[in-house]
DNA sequence: AAAGGAATATGATTTGGATCATAAAGCGGA
DNA sequence: TCCGCTTTATGATCCAAATCATATTCCTTT
């Protein structure tokens, strides 16, 4: 369902040191943009402190959140294999990232066997998350993906009692909603008992 | 926006034999089913002849076509780190398939470097198009994403007439929408002169 | 060649969520 | 602390696409 969250935290413990090494430290202020479609791609990001968000943004200015990365979380990973990148990426807090040089790390794919695997098993992961994103948006009314948006917070986290990453108005559109619904059917859900801020 | 077509014949033709050795054929009748959600994963499939459609429903009975798998194409390639399969898949027509086992996979992808690249590459571009799947779902109309889809198909066939790989009403469940609304929005296509069938 | 079923095609009706509008509550900065 | 912007919150309206209903055409099978 998500992309980004701390779900990339558990998987490479062991490996961020290797990658430490060959990156090369951003700094962005609260509300500053990174990226934009057409950049031309050096790399992929991994955040260390505050949050990044990752959009789409139709020709009506219509917007998709792609991704929202907390601290442990990369993002536009698959940059490696194109010549732009796709997509906006802006700071929601002021953020300190790494920037995961393109050549550098295809060297250490072709050379670090264990590395490669791993990434992989990543990369692999990701599809599977991707496509049961995709299958929800046309499969599930909006509710209902608020509804196993939080589940799959819980699950995360952990705990019967989640923080929500960002403000509610950008998880909407992370969840392929206008905020209005998406305030809405929290309500709804208030309602029935399901669930409380 | 589409996987599992003729994208995936350009880019293993090497790496063909390889997958050769280690895979057990299939033989499928046209109608028959594959694969259901639950089913414990052996492994990936890749279409040597007919056509594999790869879905998912909803408890309504309603249904997304994740893939359509040509010759050349293969499916269900995450399933390597998955215990349970999470799509159903069917034949289109009578198949012959190569299932690729999971173990064997494994071992290949840790022991041949230059394999191990390649499948990253492979799962880089199937995340961004899954990446783009999912914006233009939630950013684009139906008529748009139709248009988009012909595009594509021409760009990849690379003549201006183009063979749909999968009758009309499979390709509406692909790009989200209902065959109705599929067969009207062609049409308008048609009217305004942009397409012809 | 006839029959039966699936795909194609369109019209009529309904509806869920987007859009528009407005306001209260929060919050950061001067 | 006060001001102004952003987020949260809801109501009213609208509309595009889903749903429902029917034909017609095209295969496939016997």
């Amino acid at each position: 369902m998500l992309t980004g969250f701390p779900i990339f935290a558990d998987l490479w413990q062991e490996h961020l040191a290797k990658l430490e090494e060959m990156a090369q430290e951003i700094f962005l202020r609260k509300a500053a943009g990174l990226l934009s479609p057409g950049d031309p791609t050096q790399g992929f990001y991994v955040v260390r402190e505050g949050a990044v968000r990752v959009y789409r943004m139709s020709p009506q200015g219509k917007e998709i959140t792609q991704e929202i990365a907390s601290p442990g979380g990369a993002f536009a990973l698959a940059s490696l294999y194109s010549d732009t990148y796709h997509c906006f990426a802006g700071a929601l807090k002021d953020s300190r990232l790494y920037l995961i040089k393109k050549k550098k790390f295809l060297d250490l794919i072709t050379t670090d066997m264990k590395f490669a695997a791993e990434w992989i098993r990543l990369l692999s992961l990701l599809v599977i998350r991707l496509r049961s994103r995709l299958s929800d948006l046309t499969l599930k009314s909006p509710k209902a993906r608020i509804a196993s948006y939080i589940l799959l917070l819980a699950e995360m986290q952990d705990s019967r009692s989640i923080t929500l990453p960002v403000p509610r108005k950008e998880l909407a559109t992370f969840l392929g909603m206008t905020h209005e619904t998406f305030y809405r059917s929290t309500r709804e859900l208030v309602k029935e008992g399901l669930v409380r801020f």
